[in-house]
DNA sequence: ATTCTAACA
DNA sequence: TGTTAGTA
């Protein structure tokens, strides 16, 4: 579809991105260099963000403030393809598989891996590093 | 004026 | 992560 192309044409440098996700140059070209996205760049190396970018950078930000670390989020954003843990989710929750939306998985998936405790935050203090979610 | 990479009194 | 230096 014709959809996926605008999604993932380049179109905003970085100034524009910073403002639309409140996040510092900093921070996304950190997340870039962990290949959790992948701006295009024009003949002077300035970076032309997607929307598709965009949306990745708004889930990276949830993600983080939700407790969860950089390993946590690669493991969650980079395996999307893995259906054999998001078959293990929705079969232990009892449901069948095409029950669930794409949002309900990514909870059931952070709620796993939070309480896996594999992939704390370790830039918050003892009392903060436990969340649950409900 | 804006963005980029590299680096850290 | 912030911030700053020196560029392009």
């Amino acid at each position: 579809m014709s959809n996926k192309i605008r999604r993932s044409m380049p179109l905003f440098p970085m100034g524009t991105v910073m403002k639309l996700t409140e996040l510092s140059a900093r921070q996304i070209r950190y997340y870039e260099e962990h290949q959790l996205i992948r701006p295009e760049r024009t003949e002077g190396n300035r970076r032309l963000f997607s929307l598709y970018d965009i949306d990745r950078l708004l889930e990276v930000k949830d993600l983080l403030d939700e407790g969860i670390n950089m390993a946590g989020v690669k493991k969650i954003l980079l395996q999307e393809e893995n259906k054999e843990v998001h078959s293990n989710v929705k079969e232990a929750a009892g449901k069948d598989k095409k029950d669930f939306t794409n949002e309900e998985v990514r909870k059931l998936l952070r709620k796993e891996l939070i309480n896996a405790g594999r992939f704390h935050r370790d830039d918050l203090p003892p009392g903060e590093r436990y969340r649950y979610f409900h």
